[in-house]
DNA sequence: TTGCTCCTCACGTCACGTGAGGTGGC
DNA sequence: TTGCTCCTCACGTCACGTGAGGTGGC
């Protein structure tokens, strides 16, 4: 079995791939807006987090938005993406029913 | 026919409703966070806008986000309302098709 | 006149970015 | 040793709340 393995960053490439500074990353995993995996005592940020990293920096130095709010911003696109998932769930089965109906109807019309 | 009318506030009522300083619900309009009716010169708070000025107060002093951050907040819950509305249309027009179809089921089986 | 409204300006505080300084392990 | 990591502390800047000061119309 071959293993991909995904690309992990010291903090000091991280912080050059976004263009911040180590200790913003720092802060920002101090007061719980990124949690970088560990090895050790040293971070390790995935392209999930430089991902996450990159969010951070449009909402705070394009939008001006402060880290409380971004805390909030994330939390409500999580539930927008919950609650689109959750429609997309419901109408599926309705789909669902829907074909079994129209099976229903065809069957008779065969009789 | 009776008007019922709606009361509105001027601003020093407006803000001891909230317990803000005035200045800063004059602050607030002037960023676009509110947008009180006018009477000449007078700002004239609604009811929806003291709502408002409770939300904004409760993202600032409660949960610390800045000004930005409560517009931000605003625009995507406005969209998720959005989102939820249209989703609900759609599954409604769903149901009423399924509804349709059998009643159609319905009829056949009373051939 | 009193008490409101409007406005602008200025100051204090706090959040946050960032540099310094000192530590420890590849 | 060099260059990274970790941490804490401190400082500068900016946003924002709020007070002062002066105006005008019920």
């Amino acid at each position: 079995m071959v293993q991909i393995e995904e690309p992990v960053y010291v903090i000091s490439i991280a912080a050059r791939l976004v263009g911040m500074h180590p200790q913003s990353l720092r802060l920002y995993e101090r007061i719980g807006l990124i949690r970088p995996a560990r090895e050790g005592n040293k971070r390790l940020y995935s392209v999930q987090d430089i991902e996450r990293l990159r969010r951070i920096q449009h909402l705070t130095q394009d939008m001006g938005v402060n880290l409380a709010g971004v805390e909030i911003v994330f939390d409500l696109l999580a539930k927008m993406e919950a609650m689109r998932d959750e429609m997309m769930e419901h109408i599926a089965e309705m789909e669902a029913e829907m074909r079994r109906e129209m099976e229903k109807g065809n069957r008779r019309e065969g009789e």
